[in-house]
RNA sequence: GGCGCCGUAGCCAAGUGGUAAGGCAGAGGUCUGCAAAACCUCCAUUCACCGGUUCGAAUCCGGUCGGCGCCUCCA
């Protein structure tokens, strides 16, 4: 079985075929990095991420560019509103690129904690400013874009298929939007390309059309395409952005000659109580409060129960049972790995039912859920056979599938031994424990066994001090 | 108001025409000095509700109730 994903353009499953046959460009939109990452921030990223470990184990090579917006564009479409980004420079009284920075290398190092590899390319809005501004051009010279006070605007009227993506009537739009009688635009409906900055905007750059900054949407055509090419494969982001913002891109870049992307998928909301996590409304789970509480790869793997195109409601509740069920396949993942006879079963291999019940999940869709069931399986099964004292090849077909399909595809491999990981509180506990064992051993004048705790623990580089005080230790 | 989605056991969650995956929690058991882990057994005659189509529906159609998303920035 192929590959088949849903594709929001045409609303339905379909099989997937690359642009280039082998080569897979995907790019998504990222946060705009203005405040903590929170949960929702963390699907899409993960979501991608096993998409591209899976292509990757398929065989193909893989592009992945994702995005950070670094430039407010609140106040571009409409006129009012605030731009967040320079909002919390000045709360923070931070340089406005203080701002992205700080929150950029939070939600890295959320990223990397959940186990997200890093994309290939990660652009920055700010840095591409000329990129933005030829295509700005283009628009102009085709005659979909106008200039109005030092500001330009896309034309929606004048591009037929605007809503395609989306599903918009671009005239029932019209009703909707807020009549706005003292606006620079020709039609409600036009978006900005390219923002006039006024005074005191503290984020401008040289344009031919004067001083000021992109709009919203157009870093993100301007840098999939220069990084993946005028035409590429995938397309991602959240549902929420699907309009204005998907639609605006799309537009604009077919706009300026571009075939744009071919698949384009979009990931559902994460809930907090059945409503949307979102920070607008201080209806969010920070991640790094997260974190203090849960495994963040427990976070991962209970992100991955869940279909990517389904709600999910968050709960301490729920995410303590993906914790405890991860628990189970993690021991097991452990137990397989001492296991050092790499033999696999000769009579073929012991794990074909479960690793094509698991690519048949992966292949509709991107199933997780069901690819994650499939590994329970496995599990339920390789410990019973463990029991039973199976047979090396037997073993070594198990370590091998979950090496691969667990570790590497799902990504849930511990990044480190559990003791590297363990709180230092923890470790040193576990010294004065065997301290206190040694010190009951030298009362019995047991002096063979005090020693023998003493030299281990040398072997690992802690160093046993006595004196008439007791006995303390220090790492070599 | 327009467009779209959802409602499956205590909780989470797959399943889109063939007679309800998986996880957590819970109950009993095996193993064990005890415990933990692991394993075995049990745990939805039923998929919000009411009609309809069909040999057959959680899955298709119509309606009712309830919840949510987008239409403004949002992952």
């Amino acid at each position: 079985m192929s590959l088949e994903l849903y594709n929001s353009m045409t609303r339905r499953k379909e099989t997937f075929e690359p642009v280039t046959p082998g080569y897979v460009g995907i790019y998504f939109c990222g946060p705009t990095v203005y405040s903590d990452p929170h949960l929702g921030h963390a699907r899409g990223p993960v979501v991608f991420d096993v998409l591209r470990r899976w292509l990757e184990h398929q065989g193909l090579r893989v592009r992945l560019v994702s995005n950070i917006t670094d430039v407010g564009h609140l106040t571009d479409d409409g006129d009012d509103g605030e731009d967040k980004l320079l909002r919390r420079a000045k709360l923070e009284q931070l340089e406005p690129m203080e701002v992205a920075d700080k929150y950029f290398w939070a939600y890295e190092n959320a990223m990397a904690a959940l186990g997200v590899r890093r994309p290939d390319i990660t652009p920055r809005a700010t840095g591409h400013i000329t990129e933005q501004i030829s295509m700005i051009e283009e628009l102009l010279e085709r005659g979909l874009a106008y200039e109005s006070q030092g500001s330009v605007y896309f034309s929606v009227p004048s591009w037929k298929s605007y809503g395609e993506l989306s599903g918009r009537d671009p005239d029932e739009l019209l009703e909707g939007t807020r009549v706005e009688s003292r606006s620079e635009k020709r039609d409600a409906r036009d978006f900005a390309l390219w923002k006039r900055a006024d005074q005191g905007h503290l984020m401008r750059w040289p344009s031919p059309w004067g001083e000021g900054y992109p709009g919203w949407h157009l870093e993100c055509s301007a840098m999939s395409t220069k990084y993946l090419g005028d035409e590429f494969d995938i397309h991602g982001g959240g549902l929420d952005l699907i309009f204005p913002h998907h639609e605006c891109e799309l537009a604009q870049s077919r706009g300026a000659g571009k075939r744009f992307a071919r698949y384009w998928m979009h990931w559902n909301m994460l809930t907090l109580g059945g409503e949307k996590m979102a920070k607008s409304k201080g209806h969010v789970v920070a991640l790094d409060e997260l974190f203090r509480e849960f495994d963040p790869l427990a976070v991962r793997f209970h992100l991955l129960r869940s279909h990517y195109r389904s709600v999910s409601d968050f709960s301490e509740e729920s995410l303590t049972g993906s914790t405890h069920g991860l628990r189970r396949l993690q021991d097991l993942y452990r137990l397989l790995l001492e296991h050092d006879d790499r033999t696999i079963n000769g009579e073929g291999d012991a794990m074909a039912e479960f690793r094509n019940r698991f690519a048949d999940a992966m292949n509709d869709d991107l199933n997780t859920p069901q690819a994650v069931a499939t590994l329970f399986d496995a599990a339920r099964e390789i410990n019973r056979r463990l029991e039973e004292g199976a047979p090396g090849g037997y073993v070594g077909a198990a370590r091998a599938m979950f090496e691969e399909l667990f570790g590497e595809v799902l990504g849930m491999a511990p990044t480190s031994s559990a003791v590297r990981d363990a709180d230092p509180d923890v470790l040193s506990g576990v010294l004065e424990l065997l301290l206190e064992q040694r010190h009951e051993a030298r009362l019995r004048r047991d002096f063979a066994a005090a020693d023998r705790i003493r030299d281990r623990l040398g072997e690992f580089g802690v160093v046993v001090e006595d004196s008439a005080e007791g006995s303390r230790w220090k790492l070599a």
